[in-house]
DNA sequence: GTGAAAGCGCTAACAG
DNA sequence: CTGTTAGCGCTTTCAC
């Protein structure tokens, strides 16, 4: 049988409300003496409070979740970590939820995250998810929008990266260097990320004098083999192309692959460049030129700004927005 | 003000009990007719069942605890997605509980999560982790230990993977190939599967006529920076070698790296071996070769193997022995 | 300094 | 078919 604060509390001769002040430190007019019979009864026990039943009163399990769309997704294991440390050293542990991209699971962890009680949410929208649905409209608990931000939900906060000046700034540099013809190799198009990137993509374009005929995108999703697949048919097709601005560094890894097998040499004959900078990026052979993510980062402050919210009970809009950096490797001249 | 099932008992004119009932699809002999209403109410009003106050009573909080080292590390991301996988399958959540190889942090996690009332572990162990603690002795939930084993802990279960023969193989398949003088780059030699790959390769050059001296281990950290640094020494020192085992891919990868830099033609003069088959193994240039773990399957697995205990309330131990694979790819003949 | 009492939202007999 | 009742283990006034 289980030992409760009962049995402390008989065993320590005091009531329960005793050893509940004691175990949670709203303990300053009980006595030392006491205070310490009671540790060390608790220690002899074994006792372990349970959470389940103060959360009842309290309203707070201390509990967050987690929503993105798969953990072995090379983007999202550091940004978990981040959202992990900053949960735990407040206090709070974190509900992991893998969706897939796929709206109707998101609906479901997020009836199953209320059902639990969980103080606040951190969701990583679903590329595919083009419009909110009802349960995340009625949804009462704070949510904060990672990295992609859904249009239509009134998320109480949002941490994005500038996904506009990320693009731009790469686009911008390969120009610079000498590449004329830069295509993009992007992701879902009904993805935020996506559509931004490629809005800075055509911005450096356009700032560049090219014409709209010159801008070319190829939608794909965000894996090498869509990287791949999609290099090898603008080789195939013959489009003339010296420079591949990737959505994300999976498709530049493809892209590299189809390149590669048709004797094209990087960075000479085509430069690219991706985005994400996952681990990944710095071990390929040639290193990946990447726009860097600050992903840990991105998963830390998504987690400080609910647990901001939640102790505040501010219903104010917070939001921000990092900034990449482009890290210059060997895919480039 | 949050609606509770006592709103919804009184609005539909039934008891508290009948709700319940109908929510939790104990609703046999409930009429149609009282179900329609009361889901049509639960809908109009947004109920949503507070399962904190549930858990108080069937004592299931239909939670797990994963405790691993680092989800940042690219070992973990597929083990927890298979966990997470099956435990959403069977209607539990996963809390995530990164550990870094600390033992005073895995204490820490292992109380919370007694605390929340948990209703299993999955426990990767600290691979510093030399005996076991009394926080860990005294625990009173079902725990599987995933990948590493502890001395000491009676965990209800075990799922992890056969290192010696994976170990065996890899060395057995570069002796075969003519690699005469094969090193191993170890990982700390406290954690089981460092001491079990080391049982391994010793085991494969027995086999093949060798003598102690031969037996060349460079214990390190599972990290490339680790491999790339044991690698330097080991040429800087002029020991003599053609064959690289590593203990792990990320080992390799700095190992390859230390190679490269130092002129040595891999496969021709020296072959590498990893161990793990992480994605990145196929990315890179050339492509590792390298003993393969089942990573998703170990997670999934050992979920299983956990609810599986839970609903049967068997304390018997269980545990199985999965397989790798030798994925010969480019860093050998 | 300490305790009594009320109650968090729900489930599980059991009774009708 | 449905309701009554008795808690689950704990926190929190408020009284002493």
């Amino acid at each position: 049988m289980k030992v409760t604060i009962k049995d402390i509390a008989r065993m320590a001769d005091v009531s329960i409300a005793t050893v509940s002040k004691v175990i949670n430190k709203k303990d300053a007019k009980i006595s030392q003496e006491t205070r310490d019979r009671i540790f060390k009864i608790i220690k002899e026990t074994g006792y372990v409070p349970n959470r389940v039943a103060s959360s009842m009163i309290t309203k707070e399990t201390k509990s967050i979740g987690l929503v993105i769309p798969n953990i072995a997704n090379p983007f999202f294991p550091e940004v978990a970590r981040g959202a992990e440390d900053k949960a735990s050293e407040e206090g709070y542990s974190l509900i992991l939820c893998n969706t897939d991209d796929d709206v109707a699971k998101e609906d479901a962890y997020i009836a199953m995250l209320q059902e639990k009680m969980v103080d606040g949410i951190i969701f990583t929208a679903s590329s595919r998810r083009l419009k909110i649905s009802e349960s995340l409209k009625h949804i009462n608990i704070p949510i904060i929008s990672l990295d992609r931000e859904i249009e239509g939900l009134k998320a109480q906060g949002k941490i994005t990266v500038d996904n506009i000046s990320g693009a731009y700034e790469a686009v911008k540099y390969m120009l610079d260097k000498g590449y004329t013809k830069v295509i993009h190799l992007s992701g879902p198009a009904t993805s935020m990320p996506t559509k931004l990137r490629i809005e800075g993509y055509k911005k450096a374009l356009e700032e560049f004098g090219y014409k709209d005929a010159d801008v070319l995108i190829f939608e794909g999703d965000y894996t090498s083999e869509s990287g791949y697949e999609s290099m090898e048919k603008v080789i195939n097709q013959g489009i003339p192309f010296d420079g591949v601005f990737c959505g994300n560094d999976l498709i530049a890894i493809g892209a590299l692959k189809a390149l590669k097998k048709n004797g094209k040499i990087v960075p000479y004959e085509v430069g690219v460049v991706g985005f994400d900078d996952i681990y990944l990026a710095s071990m390929i052979e040639p290193e990946l030129t990447t726009v860097s993510q600050p992903k840990y980062l991105m998963g830390y402050k998504t987690a400080e700004l609910l647990i901001k919210m939640l102790n505040h009970s501010k219903i104010e809009t917070h939001e921000e927005v990092l900034k990449t950096e482009l890290i210059i490797r060997d895919t480039t001249k």
